[in-house]
DNA sequence: CCCCATATTGATCGCTTGATCAATACCCGG
DNA sequence: CCGGGTATTGATCAAGCGATCAATATGGGG
């Protein structure tokens, strides 16, 4: 009963093989977190030598690093694709800030808290953490380069600060509700509210055109995309 | 020359050898981040062999999470006892701000996106954090109610919010802001305007008010109460 | 002054990590 | 239908981790 391997060897092409371990890296990092991609966790997660992985990887920290930017430029994506949807840029800053503080994203938080964390003593990965945060920032930055242009903000109402500082400001503010959340289940009731207010005074615009809903209820609008599990439960 | 001790073995109180064990764990891990905190290098550190450090702890896990209080407690301590110097509710939130984001705290900010990341696998850290967090929102929130009692602030002017959620709300933009400088450093260079625009927002009161330094030119405060290292240096 | 309670040592165990490589076995092309 | 190119294995190494404990030596109290 010692040897006996339950599973035959199976021979895969290189290309295909590839994609298994670093799909293997995306799932394990998304239910564990980035410090849980150990060569044998991935491993036994494809279902192969620890070896195989070694073999098409060079380094633990590359392996990490991509699996960083894979989970973090697909959010985006999805993020995007969902503001494209909003016609008002106005209502895409809602929409925005509805989508990713509707707390059912803990499992990428964790990994951007984990990003920042190993990023000292992983090179590639804090490279990854930069260029991931750069891009959001640019995308929120377009977002509101475009509400400037059709007149619906107004960033010199207030002080100076560009579009790219603002987009700044909010990213900075969504990450540390996220990463709160992360550590304290339901900091806060209304966060929603107050973000949207936040973001309307650093926009010049009105918070109710912020909005995504209209004036209608927040509790009316759950859609969650990847995770439907409920918040506050104990990992 | 295998063996000769260099430093004869000395012999000291345990409440003194305590002392000088966490003394170490606090500045290792304000050097070189809670990850950093190992047995041997504590004891490397204290000059000890590392079983002594085993057995004044116990476990490691009690040991960085009691750095991780020490430390964050005492740079509360320190922003607490500063704020005390201003008289103007306003005024304390926008020294408060002056101080937090003054980019000379990379080490403690470190330790805080550290002990969010190691919370998972860390009892004892979960719940020093969590606990450190309330400590700081509650300070916040202090400042914030005194503010409304004394008719400088006005929450109700925006929209629902009390002052403990204004806190948490105000702390996860320091939080983003400064988790974000970990990384990149100087993200954005008016920070400090975008965040006094924010605060005052968020309370209702005019952003001139809360300025700490009236309305002179913000280049010419640059108080770095601990760190004098120039932002922007690789570490 | 010297003795013994005890602070301290450092070797050691068991475990996990990333990495390497000779040996093995699969499976496609001829 | 086989042979060989190569995907795959799994044992192995060195390093580092926390923890344990018999052995040692220190220095204050009797």
């Amino acid at each position: 009963m010692t040897s006996t391997p339950a599973a035959p060897r199976t021979r895969k092409s290189p290309v295909e093989r590839r994609a298994e371990i670093e799909r293997a890296a995306r799932e394990l990092a998304l239910e564990q977190g980035l410090a849980a991609l150990t060569l044998r966790a991935v491993a036994a997660r494809v279902g192969v030598a620890s070896g195989l992985v070694s073999h098409y990887i060079d380094g633990m920290d590359e392996l990490v690093a991509s699996a960083f930017a894979v989970i973090v430029a697909e959010e985006l994506d999805e993020v995007t694709a969902l503001l494209a949807g909003e016609p008002a840029a106005a209502r895409r800053v809602g929409a925005l800030i509805d989508t990713v503080l509707d707390g059912g994203r803990d499992d990428v938080t964790l990994v951007w808290v984990q990003g920042w964390a190993l990023g000292t003593g992983n090179a590639a990965l804090a490279a990854a953490v930069r260029e991931q945060m750069d891009a959001w920032q640019a995308m929120i930055a377009g977002v509101i380069s475009d509400g400037i242009a059709k007149g619906s903000f107004d960033l010199a109402a207030g002080a100076s600060g560009d579009a790219d500082a603002v987009a700044w400001q909010l990213l900075a503010l969504i990450d540390g509700l996220n990463a709160h959340s992360l550590v304290r289940w339901q900091a806060a009731p209304d966060r929603r509210a107050l973000t949207l207010r936040v973001a309307a005074a650093l926009l010049g615009a009105d918070p109710s055109a912020l909005s995504a809903g209209g004036d209608a209820d927040p509790a009316s609008r759950s859609a969650h995309p990847r995770s439907d599990h409920h918040p506050g439960e104990n990992p």
